[in-house]
DNA sequence: TCTGTGCACATTTTT
DNA sequence: TGTGCACAGA
């Protein structure tokens, strides 16, 4: 008891110490949230409630992994179920799984296969999608299935692009799944929620079987994990949920940030306990980083402080363009490793969008610095391994069409779409499974004599394959290896068939140590569903000295001495494709306060006025975000300007107001680099646009002076972005007061001549 | 049935 | 710029 105690905040004991009833506790970044909820868990041992009672949710594998070390740390021995939704709802259904139209040994579809399943079923339905992708019909159907409604209860919705199709649409793929004896991720929710409502017993033996859960990262749930969560917890209100609103960038995903801000009224008893004191950042970090939040509207209002120390203020850098942007992070990061002052694995630098990460890994890689890119094709979605797995995927689902089509196209064997096409007309006529089909080759009639012999030869594999389905996972996959002839179509000379090769026996290992633990009765099926649920074979590795370079997204959850938020750009962040909506544009913001609260000691924001994107240079408008950021705690760095002044360069555009700037915009305070170097480096290169890059710009919108408002974000050629402020006047007497961001400060302007434009939200970020 | 080429398109992606 | 998909030809 003293050690699960011990170093406890006031506040976060109280959260460990709660054992009955609901709970909800508010955690703001590096506030020591998954200590809470570990110590919590140990804290319930020690108080003599069974670890089977115990039941702890998370999104994420790691997370799980996490929580799991750290538990067996205070309480060893103990064996409390702490998994992700999803797994927990894949085992729960391979105990009832009849009663939601399953068999127990359904396969789970991952994105992949879910997608490829649609698109078969767009092109059988013959539907058109009004130039729409199968995308937009996938979004649509896993929104429903995240709001708990289902094929037949789905109404079309009103000003959806496809609402007159989707309801169709959505019918027929979920009885596809059905057909193939599979679920996909967003199943595993669905069913479980629909058998605990649909079954009172079940739901019943369920909620006094784990009276005790946990969930983490709450902001995160959607409708029909909230309606788990609250199924198992009616007789026993023993529901303890951690999260934090600010840090909810997955609505996209059909995350429901109500369930986190209503839980009080879901639960009136509910105790809520605030963990604002931060243990990660600097005061400066956490100011800027609040102050930005705060610009919601949407949100549980939250104090965020810390004991640590100031810290240097956070800088805000403009860039010339992306590759001064990228080539003086690299060198930042150089310089500072040389010195002995940092490692390469302080420094990480987060990105709104993959496609940004390029001229920063070409930087990287020029200036000798290691990095390591965190995204990239996981393991299991690479196609040999997903060929592969199709095998064994059928083996333990013969349903499995997904599967099947897989297997009996890799490796080519004869068996064409014609074939496949009037395979699947036999087998739907006939209400058989494809594999059923295949061994009825010779009684249909529209198949060809090659075609029937090259299916027979199949079915022949397939037997000898299927007698080793319940052999250890190696064993199966060896055999399928032998026996198709997998291996041979790699031309081992090349470089990508190396990969390749190597990455089958990456498999054959992974096989092999799931065998020497395994000690259930099916291996086969528990290989695959842990396959299918984790996808994070190819792991970020915390232990490797080298930069990391990933998504916004990806960071949650990480921290790093020195952070670089890069491409704070309109269009980029916030993303283009938030524009017209309040709540996505809501959810950018978190997107960068998740960004910003990573950073422990040192944090650069910066954007470049010019960026190549798609192939393309285009001119960029200053994300929005920046101007919400509190300059008091900041140093601003133009290095636009600090760059023309150099030997021999064109001062002409310096106006009286930019030279009062004075130091502030002057590249000296960079430290680890002095502007005479910079302009070296920097040297070479046309420090101003031309007058055709500058023409290749599309016009400004031009508006009257009488339609600027309140609020509006404007455009100024030399000053950037502002804010305007105050209005007066009208028509040629209109006045305006603009708030500069870049610190050009507030300036006046007689708007009829004054060459400000509106900045329609985005409308001219870089991707246009 | 397989392979190459042109064209449209383009966030984020815990499971 | 780069990729993935559709369609055309061997």
């Amino acid at each position: 008891m003293e050690a699960i105690l011990r170093g406890l905040t006031e506040a976060q004991r109280e959260a460990v110490c709660h054992v009955e009833g609901p709970l909800l506790v508010l955690a703001g970044p590096g506030s020591g949230k998954t200590r809470v909820i570990t110590h919590r868990i140990a804290y319930l041992l020690a108080q003599g409630i069974p670890a089977s009672q115990i039941l702890a949710l998370t999104f994420t594998n790691k997370a799980a992994e996490e929580m799991r070390s750290r538990v067996q740390a205070l309480a060893p021995g103990e064996p409390v179920w702490i998994g992700t939704f999803h797994r927990f709802c894949a085992r729960l259904l391979r105990s009832y799984a009849p009663l939601v139209g399953l068999q127990e040994n359904y396969t789970i579809y991952d994105a992949e296969d879910s997608a490829r399943l649609l698109r078969r079923v767009l092109a059988e339905l013959k539907m058109d999608l009004l130039r729409s992708t199968p995308e937009t019909a996938a979004t649509a159907i896993s929104w429903a299935k995240n709001n708990l409604i289902r094929p037949e209860e789905y109404v079309s919705q009103p000003g959806h692009p496809l609402g007159r199709v989707i309801p169709e649409v959505y019918r027929a793929y979920h009885a596809a799944l059905l057909a193939a004896n599979a679920a996909d991720f967003d199943d595993l929710l669905l069913h479980t929620a629909v058998l605990l409502r649909e079954n009172p017993e079940i739901r019943q033996e369920l909620d006094a079987r784990y009276r005790f859960i946990l969930i983490d990262e709450y902001q995160d749930t959607n409708l029909a994990q909230y309606a788990i969560a609250r199924a198992l917890s009616i007789d026993h209100p023993h529901l303890a949920v951690t999260g934090d609103p600010d840090q909810s960038i997955y609505g996209w995903r059909g995350a429901n940030l109500n369930n986190i801000l209503e839980f009080e009224r879901d639960f009136p008893q509910v105790r809520v306990v605030r963990l604002e004191q931060n243990y990660r950042s600097t005061r400066r970090i956490l100011r800027v980083a609040a102050e930005l939040i705060s610009h919601n509207i949407k949100r549980k209002q939250k104090d965020l402080y810390t004991e640590n120390g100031l810290g240097r203020p956070v800088r805000l850098v403009c860039y010339p363009t992306h590759q001064d942007e990228a080539r003086d992070i690299a060198e930042q990061i150089a310089q500072s490793v040389r010195s002995g002052q940092r490692r390469y694995r302080d420094f990480a630098v987060f990105y709104r969008i993959n496609a940004l990460s390029r001229t920063l890994e070409l930087a990287l890689r020029a200036a000798g610095v290691p990095y390591q890119l965190v995204h990239g094709v996981e393991f299991f979605q690479r196609k040999e391994i997903r060929d592969l797995l199709a095998y064994l995927r059928l083996l333990n689902n013969p349903r499995d069409e997904e599967a099947f089509l897989r297997a009996i196209q890799s490796p080519t064997r004869g068996v064409g779409k014609t074939t496949l096409d009037r395979l699947q007309q036999f087998a739907r006529q006939e209400g058989v499974p494809l594999l059923e089909a295949v061994r009825r080759a010779e009684k249909i009639p529209t198949l060809d004599r090659r075609a029937r012999a090259k299916l027979a030869e199949f079915a022949q594999l397939w037997d000898r394959l299927a007698q080793a389905a319940h052999r250890p996972v190696e064993e199966i996959l060896g055999l399928v290896l032998s026996e198709t002839g997998y291996r041979d179509q790699f031309d081992a000379d090349t470089e990508e068939a190396q990969q390749r090769l190597a990455n089958i026996e990456e498999l054959l290992t992974a096989c092999r140590e799931f065998d020497e633990h395994y000690t259930g009765g099916n291996p086969l099926e528990d290989f695959l569903e842990q396959a299918s649920l984790v996808s994070d074979t190819d792991p970020w590795e915390a232990e490797q000295d080298t930069v990391t370079l990933m998504t916004l997204h990806a960071s949650k959850g990480l921290e790093f001495p020195v952070v670089y938020l890069i491409a704070v750009e309109q269009g980029l962040l916030p993303h283009e494709r938030s524009r017209d909506n309040l709540d996505e544009l809501e959810e950018e913001r978190r997107l960068m306060f998740v960004g910003m609260t990573r950073a422990q000691e040192q944090l650069q924001i910066s954007y470049a006025r010019y960026r190549d994107f798609r192939g393309q240079r285009k001119m960029t408008i200053p994300s929005e975000f920046l101007l919400e950021l509190p300059r008091a705690e900041m140093e601003l760095v133009d290095l636009e300007s600090a760059m023309r002044i150099g030997p021999g360069e064109d001062l002409s555009l310096e106006t009286a107001e930019e030279s009062t700037l004075g130091e502030r915009t002057t590249g000296k305070k960079f430290p680890g680099s002095s502007s005479e170097n910079r302009v070296a480096h920097l040297s070479g290169r046309p420090k101003l646009r031309t007058a055709a890059e500058l023409a290749g710009q599309p016009p400004p919108p031009t508006i009257s002076p009488d339609e600027f408002s309140h609020g509006m974000l404007v455009l100024h050629p030399q000053y950037g972005l502002g804010r305007i402020v105050a209005l007066s006047g009208s028509g040629p007497q209109r006045r305006a007061t603009v708030d500069f961001l870049a610190g050009a400060g507030r300036k006046k302007f007689l708007l009829h001549q004054s060459p400000l434009r509106p900045v329609q939200r985005n409308s001219n970020g870089p991707s246009q």
